[in-house]
DNA sequence: TGCGTATACTCAAGTATTCGAATATACTAG
DNA sequence: CTAGTATATTCGAATACTTGAGTATACGCA
C-alpha cells in the first residue's frame, strides 16, 4: 500500500487525535452547528475551539458554510461516525478486558461487577 | 458522553497518528509477526520499529507474545481492521472530492463559492 | 560460563502541538 | 461610518512526539 494513502489516514487519525476533537466531532454527530453553538455546548474558550475546529478543516473532517455573521460546522463524510462508533463498541471491549485483567492481578476478586473506572 | 471516554478514543486515534505504526497495524492485518519481520517487511530501524510497537502496546492496540528469543505482535481487536478498511474507502472519496475541487478552483473564475481560503 | 541474536530502553536534539491572551477580520444593524 | 457580535489568526511559552545513537536485557546454544 502506497505511502501516500498511509500519509493521509494518519493525519485524519490524527485530526481525531485530541479529546476536545472528538468532542467536537460527537457534537456535530446530528447535524450542524454554528461555531458558537460548539463553543457554547462544549464549554471550550472561543480561540480553543477555533484552532480546532481550523485543525478539523485542515483535514477535511469538517466543513463550514457561512450564514450572515455565522459559521456552520458539520461532518464531512459519515464515515467517520461510523468509525467513532466502532471505537465506542471497541471501547467497551477494551474496558471489559482491563476490568478482568485487573481482578486477575489483584486476586482478591471483586467478582464481576465491571465498569470501574481506572 | 464521559470525558473518560473521549480521551480514551483519543489515545488510539494518537496510536495510529503516525505513518509508520499505520503500516505495522496494517503489516499485522494477516496475522502476528514478529518485531524483526516487521522491521523488515517496512525497512525500519530496529530502536525506531521498537518504539513504535511500544506505542502501539501501551494504547493497546496490539498485544504480544514471546517465543524464545523473538516477540510476536498481532492486532488484539479486528475492529480496528474495520477502522483502517473505512478509511480506505473514505480515502478514495476524499480523493475524488479533492480533484473536483482542484479542477473547479483551475477554471478562470472562483466567482461564488464561499470558500475563500486563507 | 560466555557469545550471538532479538528486542527493549534511555537520552538528547529537533520538531510539532497545545494553550491563553491579544488582536484581526467579517458581517449586521443603525 | 460606528458599534457590536461572531469567528479566525498570531504569538510565545509549555508540553509532547519523533528520531538515532548508544546501551541494556533476555534468550539459546555451546
Amino acid at each position: 500500500m502506497s505511502d501516500e494513502l498511509r500519509r493521509f489516514k494518519s493525519e485524519i487519525f490524527q485530526a481525531l487525535a485530541h479529546p476536545t476533537r472528538i468532542a467536537i466531532v460527537e457534537t456535530l454527530r446530528d447535524g450542524e452547528l454554528s461555531a458558537g453553538q460548539v463553543i457554547e455546548k462544549l464549554g471550550l474558550e472561543q480561540a480553543n475551539a477555533s484552532q480546532h475546529l481550523a485543525t478539523l478543516r485542515a483535514r477535511q473532517v469538517v466543513v463550514n458554510r457561512k450564514v450572515g455573521n455565522q459559521v456552520f460546522y458539520s461532518i464531512r463524510d459519515p464515515a467517520l461516525i461510523k468509525v467513532l462508533d466502532i471505537l465506542r463498541r471497541y471501547f467497551y471491549s477494551q474496558l471489559s478486558s482491563t476490568v478482568s485483567m485487573l481482578e486477575e492481578a489483584s486476586q482478591t476478586a471483586p467478582s464481576k461487577t465491571g465498569h470501574t473506572r481506572r
